[in-house]
DNA sequence: CTTGACTCCGTAGTCAACTACGGAGGTAAG
DNA sequence: CTTACCTCCGTAGTTGACTACGGAGTCAAG
């Protein structure tokens, strides 16, 4: 995981070494995310190690959850004089992540109840997990 | 919160009180994730509480990321006709949930790190939270 | 050289989840 | 009754993030 990779890659081994489609990286171009390399006249696009870490850049980044919009924008700060805008950026992702979690916490809640509840009473006739599903969701959901 | 809706909404009210677009509820409506009341011959469809109450289960199971699809199988519970599929489904999405929760739970520690870490060094010309988006997404996303 | 894999490029398709449109008919306030 | 707004219904458009296709050109092993 060390190696460093050739500082001369064609789409195709650029592609590879991201782990991310060919038609991926010429979307990316098109955005405006990736930048495309001269084209030796009658010849082909090479790409350096530079491509790789921002395709890396953009991998990580769509992992956090940014759009690519957003990507766009942290890509635009790098220069890192804008430190602030970048951390008010971050700091949005981070909110939106909390919430879901608190979100999904209480939805986890609820499913781990039902499911311990279920086919406690074999000879009834309806499900207790059914049964709750009516209510319980609706404590929950505001 | 105790006070009970208008038994008897439009489409236009049910979609108002619900806070979601007339559209989008024909459009689950033809998905089969809500029953289209049935219409008086030459007169307007009417909705309970209990499309609203629907309705709500789905938003807030939407904003917590779960597909159209999986709502569909979480409703289909409702039926209360097979006690065993129906907690071997909830044990399914409870899975979905924890894998969920682990997986944000992930991204927010290496976001709160990358907000913290963000402006520390006031000189410095790269900020912390961008150059961290160039390395590390291999140590944390496997 | 030839062959086969790869590149280039533009356009078009996919997928989920909406969202809009348009025209005919229903409904209720004044 | 009129008028403005609503419902109905089918079809079509949008968005974000890809993914595929097709035909011409390029490169590298044999
Ligand atoms: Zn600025
Ligand atoms: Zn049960
Ligand atoms: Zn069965
Ligand atoms: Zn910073």
């Amino acid at each position: 995981m060390s190696g460093s990779k050739s500082t001369s890659m064609t789409i195709g081994s650029l592609a590879k070494a991201a782990e991310i489609n060919v038609e991926t990286i010429r979307y990316y171009q098109r955005l405006g995310l990736m930048t495309e390399p001269k084209k030796p006249l009658g010849g082909i696009r090479r790409y350096d190690d530079v491509a790789l870490a921002r395709l890396r850049f953009i991998r990580r980044a769509r992992w956090l959850g940014f759009s690519l919009e957003e990507i766009g924008e942290l890509l635009k700060l790098e220069d890192g004089t804008h430190c602030d805008e970048a951390k008010a950026l971050g700091e949005r992702k981070l909110g939106n992540v909390r919430d879901k979690i608190r979100s999904l916490q209480q939805i986890e809640g609820v499913l781990d109840q039902l499911v311990e509840e279920c086919c406690t009473q074999k000879d009834s006739v309806t499900c207790p997990l059914i049964a709750s599903l009516h209510e319980g969701f609706e404590t929950v959901a505001q």
